[in-house]
DNA sequence: TCCATAAATCGAGATATCGCGATATACCGC
DNA sequence: GCGGTATATCGCGATATCTCGATTTATGGA
């Protein structure tokens, strides 16, 4: 885990809030019959909800992938992503352990 | 409190190294006789430690302070500063709650 | 094979942050 | 007032981040 990442990958309201978001998938529009079973919300969605562009999003979530904060999985044209809650969990844990 | 500002202020190994170092005073050399009695480290002690130039400390001590993070007393020619434990823990605790 | 759709990557301009040296300000003791 | 010390502020070049539109890549369907 590195913490540097994580911080500056959280150093961003949308991000930040992107993942608020990913607590619930309700907070998106329902996943298509096909993707029923599967974890995680698709780019479009996301996007839409953050309206910003295709391209940010496609760049923020990258962001929160390297620094550990969500997962990502392809099914077809479509890549999901999802909370990583461990890693969100370590670093939050990490972050109080030397601050507080 | 702005998270904003004070997740930027923590986005900085060394501003958070300076406030894990303020979390003990004997990180830093003992202060004058006539400071005995005062709370907080003096500038030049920190910048003697993170052994950055006197006006980035300076300016990282400014930016923890704005983020409420660290509070601060001038004594004649000296600014000590100090960790803001209230303001620490609502940050880590607003943070923990906003993505746990 | 072609076309359409989803996402990732590229390139760029605008803005922010980093860290410095130089300078200014504030305060002290003489 | 003057010189010295501690800190704050200024101006700057270097680097990073933000966000975009355009393009590329990957995939699926007709």
């Amino acid at each position: 885990m590195d913490i540097d990442k994580a911080i500056s990958a959280l150093n961003n309201p949308i991000r930040r809030q992107i993942l608020i978001w990913l607590k619930d998938r309700s907070n998106f529009p329902p996943a298509l019959p096909e993707h029923a079973d599967l974890d995680g919300v698709c780019v479009a969605y996301i996007q839409e909800k953050a309206a910003l562009s295709q391209s940010t999003i496609s760049t923020y979530m990258s962001l929160l992938k390297d620094a550990g904060l969500v997962l990502s999985a392809r099914h077809g044209q479509w890549t999901f992503y999802r909370r990583n809650e461990e890693a969100i969990a370590a670093t939050l844990k990490k972050l109080s352990e030397d601050l507080q």
